[in-house]
DNA sequence: CATATATGATTTAACGTTGAACTATCTAAC
DNA sequence: GTTAGATAGTTCAACGTTAAATCATATATG
């Protein structure tokens, strides 16, 4: 059983556990969505039907930092699967506005409810309060890396 | 400034973040990196330094928690850049025995080397206590994620 | 020893992502 | 008004990944 990382600094064996946890979870969650749905859609679904309204696919690709062409991209098979709307901006002709559809609502609740099962188990197998412990740190961390990000530019 | 996922369960926003700073520290290592290094490739060279000898490509894709035909394209663009060897084993005509060579070495501490600055500006940012004190929850649930994933097949 | 099963490695198609180039539109400055 | 620069969105090639099919070789069972 080569394991192998334990000499590693810190840092790599950080980045190297991150890096497998998200394989690891984006393959599980994707392999119980419903409709072969994928992860990067299922968010934008639920983005929409926590917090309503309108967005442009610029302020969705600012909002999950992805580029602009992995939005586009996104947001095209949502539109044809008839889960989101897009019309364009009355007031800027650059602009598009995107929101969900009822069926868009009603395959994000199916999603949650086919992720259930998949939280309640790890939520058994680890408190609630470990990934609660661990957010501030993640989200400082991932600002931190965005805000280099941006430096860059 | 759209932030948006506060109101979500914990575990969401849990790896949400672990999702977005998998692929910003991807992105930025990969940007420094020599020669196009991606971070898959380095990941094995810095392996083969630590840990010496000869490893199988199975071993290295169980070790990487990836799939084999991922292993093999990832050693297949090592060794077309000599970075390392790959033979027949002796004793079983299946297997494939890899290691790196001295390029490899060489470019392995080059990468380590351009890595260096980025590592020292996160840990003028977050105390190095930060990584490590996330490191156990981190390494559990990746298990945990692991040993789900067996279960399935 | 023959056959069934397991394991190692490769190949291929499909997918999401990035980065860069490109078009269209808006905004600001002169 | 014209022009220069910024912003919105799309497209394309390149890449790494998965999943599944395939081929070769070992191992275990009868």
């Amino acid at each position: 059983m080569t394991r192998g990382a334990d000499d590693d600094p810190v840092m790599f064996r950080f980045f190297n556990e991150v890096g497998i946890i998200e394989q690891l979870a984006r393959n599980r969650f994707e392999r119980l969505l419903p409709d072969g749905l994928k992860v990067a859609q299922f968010t934008v679904l639920n983005h929409f039907v926590r917090l309503g309204g309108e967005r442009t696919p610029a302020e969705l690709a600012r909002a999950f930092q992805v580029t602009k062409g992995a939005m586009t991209n996104t947001l095209q098979r949502l539109e044809a699967r008839r889960l989101i709307r897009i019309r364009p901006d009355a007031h800027d002709g650059r602009v598009k506005r995107v929101s969900i559809t009822k069926a868009g609502i009603k395959m994000r609740n199916q999603a949650v409810a086919a992720l259930a099962p998949v939280m309640a188990d790890l939520t058994e197998q680890f408190p609630e309060t470990a990934f609660e412990s661990a957010l501030p740190f993640l989200s400082s961390l991932r600002a931190a890396l965005d805000a280099a990000r941006d430096e860059e530019a």
